[in-house]
DNA sequence: ACCCCGATCGTA
DNA sequence: ACGATCGGGGTT
């Protein structure tokens, strides 16, 4: 497998193409590795959604900072959230990473990102982290085919009206 | 200091 | 349909 890690430009760009792009992308956290199944994006203090949309705070600071970093979060007391910030220094704005097919050490489909988080480990310690220069924790960009459905986010009371959700489908099977 | 509630999930 | 569980952020 050719293993070519995504740049800081490839998170600098809209959102809603780095959510959609991160489909079938090759995620990859210390001994995990799987294919990114479902995204979201959340963009900037118009979006009633996005954690930005009251403005800088210490828990969102680092939407506000350079693309290509990991934002963890907290989430009914109990769950946590793996982002990737996106777009420019000063524009609050990410995608959630909703389900990965893992496909070493073993084959598991973690739909849902509090499961995901729950079965790689990831906590708010992991939040702030640079996913462009870490040999442990990045995406990579791999060869694959599949079919892509956009509907509304998950979970929220405002902003269902955009689709800003995007679904990966595989013709075949992502667990191969 | 206090209160409300959430980018969820498993159980019923 | 609902409860678990707690930090963030707004309000007093």
């Amino acid at each position: 497998m050719n293993i070519t890690p995504l740049t800081r430009k490839f998170f600098e760009q809209p959102t809603l193409k780095v959510a959609e792009d991160l489909l079938g992308k090759l995620f990859v956290f210390n001994n995990f590795k799987g294919i990114i199944i479902e995204t979201e994006a959340y963009i900037g203090i118009d979006d009633p959604a996005c954690h930005a949309a009251r403005g800088r705070t210490p828990r969102t600071e680092i939407m506000f900072g350079n693309a290509g970093h990991s934002y963890v979060y907290l989430i009914y007391g109990m769950y946590h959230c793996l982002n990737f910030v996106t777009e420019a220094v000063g524009f609050p704005a990410g995608v959630l990473i909703r389900s990965i097919q893992i496909i070493e050490p073993e084959s598991i489909l973690l739909d849902g990102p509090g499961k995901l988080c729950k079965h790689l480990g990831i906590t708010r310690q992991h939040t702030g982290l640079d996913i462009i220069n870490l040999p442990n924790f990045f995406v990579a960009d791999i060869e694959r085919k599949f079919e892509i459905s956009t509907t509304p986010r998950i979970g929220i009371k405002q902003g269902v009206d955009k689709l800003w959700r995007f679904v990966a489908h595989d013709r075949v099977n992502f667990s191969k």
